[in-house]
DNA sequence: TAGACGTGGCG
DNA sequence: TCGCCAAGTCT
């Protein structure tokens, strides 16, 4: 499986923009806290902005959360953006900022955790450690588990079970990581998978069961409209698109339910994501003099 | 551990 | 059209 999979990533991985040999631990770092839950086009061009801006963590860290915030742009969950900034105060700070190659060590900064943590330590550090997303999850369901998908994330029994799929040696399990999510990202997709073009068809445990569908509890589905993460994101976009800090009015306009507006407005300040200046005008964090 | 947390494109 | 989905983390 391990042959086959990294002969098959070797001749149809994508020429995404972290994956130059020249990208740094750093600038994976800030791909892989970009890629969570993003869609890779659309990080593509803010990450080329922000390696640009902030080729190293100590010049992130320089910048105010302000700054961070609304080069975040449309990414989506912006508190992302805020641990990033203070991750990056952290590695300039304790570890002369060079980004930590140390699985605990990366699990120790703000926004990072299983996945990623491990993702760094093998994308750009080149280590065997299981690296454990939703691709991987649901490749490892079917190919391994004759499943129609995975079940609910389980980190400990996840990150078992493709530990005992690496190969022994360092490089090519590290290799083997960064295929199965190509794999599951291109191939072995949620809805529709190509399996004519999958180069574990002939291994794959589903496909020898016949492909049976998904039997276990299913996801609850995300609502958006009218939830307090589509006020929030349209009261923060109202300072993204602003110079200065903005009247209370200006972000009442956003959102007629007053009780919830003033509910999420009151979020965002705990969150770090607004501030109020002592005028009583709101605005994005460190931006206001 | 279930639920909160943004956003926009696609079938 | 609209539900589903996209390289998770935190509490």
């Amino acid at each position: 499986m391990d042959a086959l999979l990294i002969d098959w990533y070797s001749h149809n991985k994508r020429d995404l923009p972290w994956r130059q040999p020249a990208t740094s631990a750093w600038g994976v770092l800030v791909s892989e806290i970009m890629l969570q839950q993003t869609p890779v086009a659309r990080v593509a061009p803010i990450w080329l902005e922000w390696m640009d801006r902030w080729p190293v963590p100590s010049k992130l860290a320089a910048v105010s959360q302000g700054e961070v915030v609304r080069a975040w742009g449309k990414l989506g969950y912006p508190r992302r953006a805020l641990r990033l900034h203070e991750a990056a105060g952290v590695i300039a700070k304790d570890h002369n900022d060079i980004v930590p190659s140390d699985v605990d060590t990366l699990l120790a900064l703000p926004g990072i955790g299983a996945y990623t943590a491990r993702a760094v330590a093998v994308f750009a550090y080149g280590q065997r450690a299981p690296v454990v997303d939703t691709n991987v999850r649901r490749v490892v369901a079917r190919a391994v588990h004759g499943a129609g998908d995975a079940g609910p994330a389980s980190n400990t029994r996840d990150m078992a079970d493709v530990e005992k799929l690496l190969p022994v040696d360092v490089a090519d399990a590290a290799t083997m990581s960064i295929a199965l999510m190509e794999l599951g990202a291109l191939i072995c997709t949620a809805k529709n998978p190509r399996c004519v073009d999958c180069p574990l068809l002939t291994d794959c445990a589903w496909q020898k069961a016949g492909r049976p569908e998904y039997a276990g509890p299913l996801k609850p589905v995300q609502r958006f409209a009218g939830t307090d993460r589509q006020v929030r994101g349209l009261l923060l976009d109202v300072l993204r698109d602003t110079d200065g800090p903005v009247e209370r009015a200006r972000l009442d306009a956003v959102w007629a339910d007053s009780a919830q507006r003033d509910r999420c407005l009151d979020s965002l300040l705990v969150d770090g994501l607004m501030e109020q200046t002592p005028q009583g005008l709101f605005a994005l964090p460190g931006e206001h003099s």
